[in-house]
DNA sequence: AACATTCTCAACCGCGGTGAT
DNA sequence: TATCACCGCGGTTGAGAATGT
């Protein structure tokens, strides 16, 4: 044990803090602002050392903080999130407007413990239900050369957790998109399971109804209305039931409409297509984001000027941000008829139209 | 009601990266 | 180039609350 290294010389309270100190704090830093963490502690007249301080706004006191139960929007997001960069916190958290790393680490760690209680069951139907397909939430964890860990390390756990996620997932899709009689045609390639749709709704067309939602900084705390902004979005143009937004085609897609011979005449293929196009594109995503931290960590091995780093971090950190933005994701409350019919206009768009077509 | 167990979450710890000197 | 201080991040801990027996 033994104190933080920044504040060895200094006696320094610690442990839950009074809401005295977080009066102080708050006092101090909507006046001054926080430049120097170090600072602080001294002139807002607190016992703590800085690292503490930054802790205490950061997770608890700063006014754009949300709490309260994570929404299924939130858990869903996080889970793709988490299934594409691994345990790196403060990024999914940067997606999450109001959530702090630590919250989701918190409740991913607790989610884990929940469902580990269950895993041999879980494990075993995920895993050897369909051998040749592999879940689509392990497309992001089977590559290990160069992603994070697993929170619990070891290759079984690893597997153990794709199961449990997935099982997680599938458990939340709708009746006739999950299993059973009505579920969609095998599709050679795509896991009959993949639980959502996700779209790229980056090329949309007419309509545009996805605009870039201002930084949430920006954005009054009392206008946040618990929602990412690309989600509130989303919902927005459900609820006009406009289908202008839905997904036009992807690049590649040519050779996967080709081991789709199946046949356009209900929602549910449609629905199956649809799912088959946001699997690849998540695939693709994760891949393309995989190459851009592999470029990162590439670069940062080389001896570039800090400012040269700082602006690709902020590329980077554009990039997702970005592509967050367009990444759409259908589930069981947005599955109505009218958009069915537009997914089946973009699949059949999609069997019809050449790789390099759209544009 | 009493005790045990599990869960939640705020806070701490240590490490790595960065910038200044 | 080496060293130091600072910052931010992910992993971990532990107190209190909630739940189960």
């Amino acid at each position: 044990m033994g104190h933080h290294s920044c504040c060895n010389q200094q006696k320094v309270k610690r442990g839950l803090w009074s809401p005295e100190e977080d009066e102080k704090l708050i006092r101090y830093i909507t006046t001054h602002g926080y430049g120097c963490w170090s600072e602080v502690p001294e002139k807002a007249g607190l016992q703590r050392c800085g690292k503490s301080c930054r802790l205490r706004w950061i997770n608890y006191l700063r006014p754009d903080i949300r709490r309260g139960r994570f929404t299924a929007e939130e858990e869903k997001l996080i889970i793709s999130l988490h299934a594409i960069v691994g345990n790196r916190w403060a990024h999914i958290a940067s997606h999450l407007p109001g959530r702090t790393d630590n919250e989701i680490k918190n409740y991913w760690n607790s989610w884990i413990k929940k469902k580990i209680r269950k895993p041999a069951a879980a494990a075993a139907a995920a895993t050897t239900t369909s051998p040749n397909n592999p879940p689509p939430c392990s497309t992001a964890t089977s590559d290990h050369h160069h992603l994070p860990p697993p929170a619990f390390g070891g290759a079984d756990h690893h597997l153990q957790l794709d199961a449990i996620i997935n099982q997680n997932l599938i458990s939340s899709l709708p009746p006739k998109l999950a299993t059973g009689d009505d579920s969609p045609p095998a599709v050679p390639g795509l896991p009959h399971h993949c639980p959502l749709f996700m779209f790229d709704t980056t090329t949309t067309g007419a309509g545009g109804a996805i605009s870039p939602p201002p930084p949430s900084s920006l954005i009054p705390t009392h206008l946040h209305h618990h929602h990412h902004p690309f989600i509130a979005s989303f919902t927005a143009a459900m609820a006009a039931d406009t289908p202008s937004y839905l997904p036009p085609l992807v690049d590649g897609m040519a050779a996967m409409g080709a081991a789709m011979d199946c046949s356009l005449e209900d929602g549910q293929t449609a629905a199956a297509m649809a799912a088959t196009n946001g699997y690849y594109q998540h695939h693709q995503k994760h891949q393309q984001l995989e190459i851009e931290l592999e470029e990162e960590e590439q670069r940062q091995l080389g001896h570039h000027h800090h400012q040269h780093h700082h602006e690709h971090e902020h590329e980077n950190h554009q990039w997702d941000e970005e592509e967050a933005q367009h990444l759409l994701m259908w589930d069981q409350e947005v599955l109505t008829s009218s958009n069915l019919e537009a997914m089946q206009s973009g699949a059949h768009s999609l069997l019809f139209m050449g790789p390099n077509d759209h544009d």
